[in-house]
DNA sequence: TGTACATCAGTGAACGCGCGTTCACTGATGTAC
DNA sequence: TGTACATCAGTGAACGCGCGTTCACTGATGTAC
């Protein structure tokens, strides 16, 4: 049965919604074709109506995933709020609702141009938010704030990866999160500290 | 026909030297059993007769990689050289031969137990060492060192990683790499500036 | 020390499964008149 | 506005390939006497 236009639009968007959670929580080899669509309610055949290859739904799928950081950004108050959010235990234990980077980003290094571009952009929105709160909350000086903002993003986005790597039940997995925490708050705090 | 006792043992190490900088280039899920017993010079065959399973070969992987480290830990002079060698550009063109953290440690949080645990074994070896030269080289307080090692992995790792998922040619290559660099060797210069 | 036999590291074919992709088909939608 | 036809989103079977794993076999090594 054919689908109207719109309603294949929308369809579309929930292909690559469901692709965007399943990928995190399992990694682009993780899940296939045919997973991303039922999860979206589909059959698998369908899926080259809409895109070229899974490569393609990779690409889109991580934009996505940064489109969504985008919104859990603008919904913290405050850059101290939104890092304490961004290494929570609960962003560990839910890979599928977090920032793309911990689970897939060493993974982009090994994928196909586009994931690779896609990935290049959502770092930079993110690194650019930064930027922008840094100045706007009064957290560092302008001069430093994009080389503030670039090493921010390397420690939490790290730090993830780490604690999610180590055992649920290791030390490891707390103290990867709550250090590196405590260190970035008290940078903020201190914005003239450092060289 | 058969082999000595000590060759095969020899021959075991083969295939995790194989597999370690396999798996740090491509993945483990990038690189096969037949690729790395093919890379270590035999035929895929006898992999089990070392092997219970690939998954297996992983974990002893993983931990092949952190030794290598732990030798590169022992040629560097100095934590700032340490550092910089760690996060230059050519660790970033080969992470064959680098630190598996920024490679395989999204991978991992999605692999075996056992996986897991020589990452935890291998991440927590690599922060002592930095602790133990924080404190060594008089670069941290000793009360802060801890503090200090954790946030300095997150942040080396995470930019790595990061530096590795944008092309090549992007201004984020490098500058994922040389601010962080900067940055922490600007704390280490200054041990007590931060809370 | 020498001999006979058991062991087992390595070989290469084969199995079975999953996955990306293709394809013929269906029938509602969109379009041309 | 109504009718006839072309389009194409979605279905489900099928293809082909790669990969982890198994297995029968080989022949040098290790061992028992």
């Amino acid at each position: 049965m054919r689908i109207s236009r719109d309603k294949a639009r929308e369809n579309r968007e929930q292909v690559i919604a469901a692709a965007s959670t399943l990928f995190r929580e399992r990694g682009f080899d993780g899940i296939g074709v045919a997973d991303v669509m039922k999860a979206a309610g589909f059959t698998h055949g369908g899926f080259y109506n809409h895109f070229d290859s899974k490569n393609a739904l990779e690409a889109d799928a991580l934009a996505r995933g940064f489109a969504e950081m985008a919104d859990v950004r603008r919904r913290s108050k405050t850059l101290p709020d939104l890092l304490k959010g961004y290494l929570s235990s609960a962003s560990r234990r839910l890979p599928s609702y977090s920032c793309p980077i911990p689970s897939l980003g060493g993974d982009v290094a090994r994928h196909s141009p586009p994931v690779r571009a896609a990935f290049a952009s959502g770092v930079e929105e993110m690194i650019s938010s930064f930027v922008e709160r840094l100045g706007e909350e009064d957290l560092a000086e302008p001069s430093q704030a994009r080389e503030r903002a670039v090493t921010l993003l390397a420690t939490i986005a790290g730090a993830m990866m780490l604690a999610r790597g180590v055992p649920d039940d290791h030390p490891l997995a707390r103290e990867l999160l709550k250090t590196p925490l405590a260190h970035a708050l008290a940078q903020l705090a201190a914005p003239a500290a450092d060289a």
